[in-house]
DNA sequence: CCTACCGATCGGTAGG
DNA sequence: CCTACCGATCGGTAGG
């Protein structure tokens, strides 16, 4: 979905799907604060006002686009881990994924971490909710694994931040244009995440 | 220095230093854009007006906030590398004094990560012009690991970039009252980062 | 999809 | 350090 009908050149045809297209791709780069429905507006070659006739409310921009995104994140790092019984390729396919969104869909992840605490209530706490079902989720693989002993790890919280963290930042120096797909750089950040977990053997 | 004179019940006493406190404090929690001098007034109990006896515009207190930051980070890498020849000691240490400044300066990292871009020129050229030198560094720190084979990477600017940001994301879950001191995440952190860069024998 | 317009709030200044 | 006040801009509505 989305970008088609954003355009710059484009002409008519917004859609709702359009609006959001492009509040994401400002929310991104200068933050929901920073900015304003005009701008939102200017890059569909509308007026301001016209905008109400695809959406309700600057914050329903931003809780659909975060709400949406957290529950894909969810759902993507169930999927990574079903049917996996071994820990360690649970966390790396953990990793892979997450570590591949923040490739895909950069734009989407500079906006949760940087505008999360800008949503109002209840959406704010079932982002934060989801959240921290992944974390607790990553954690707990870390965890089975240093009992296991297939991963060494002085504190799995610790480095399942470390994990985590590393993948979301991924949003931030990617870019599609570069020397690396989006898939080879979540393939070595897969293999970062198991080398942060003390996987033996990870190095090489 | 800071903190001092803005504590919430205070009386009077309002300094530049005040100011620039309150306006850390709460340009982390709501952003730049999404703060109003206003509420930096309020935490100071005193008018808006009167902020501009200690501050000329709410742009130069980002840009002391954003610059200042940037300037000490540079600082402590060079110290934290000078004097060692060892690669990975150099690798170490960068990381752990990196990693120590985002659990002792929360605030003004998470400013610095968010913000970056409202600065105006000419202190954002500045700004990205550190940021770069510091990327840069540790990129070549780990590029000549690689070179002597003391370090195990696919490509130095990826695993740099996972290096530095990992470290960065201590500030968006560090608390000064969980159950370890910044040192002992910055140590885990440093030992993150050579795993991150393949350093070998680094498990454990 | 538009023009016209709203109250609220913004950063900042005047002038003491 | 304050009150009084400024023009600009914000998100959003009325009414077609």
């Amino acid at each position: 979905m989305a970008t088609v009908s954003a355009a710059p050149g484009d002409r008519a045809a917004v859609t709702p799907a359009a609006v959001r297209d492009a509040a994401t791709t400002l929310f991104a780069e200068k933050g929901y604060h920073g900015t304003a429905l005009s701008e939102v507006a200017a890059r569909l070659r509308i007026r301001t006002p016209s905008l109400y006739n695809h959406m309700s409310s600057k914050q329903e921009l931003l809780a659909e686009i975060v709400l949406t995104t957290s529950q894909e994140v969810w759902a993507e790092f169930e999927a990574a881990v079903d049917g996996r019984d071994d820990v360690v390729s649970r966390l790396r396919e953990a990793a892979r994924v997450y570590a591949l969104r923040h490739a895909t869909h950069r734009r989407e992840a500079l906006i949760v971490n940087r505008d999360v605490a800008s949503l109002d209530e209840p959406v704010l706490s079932q982002v934060l909710e989801l959240r921290r079902r992944h974390e607790r989720a990553v954690r707990d693989l870390i965890a089975e694994g240093a009992d296991r002993g297939v991963l060494v790890v002085e504190t799995p919280r610790v480095a399942s931040f470390g994990v985590l963290e590393m993948c979301v930042s991924v949003a931030r120096w990617f870019s599609p244009g570069g020397p690396l797909t989006a898939e080879q750089v979540a393939e070595q950040y897969s293999e970062f995440a198991l080398r942060v977990a003390g996987h033996v053997g990870a190095p090489t």
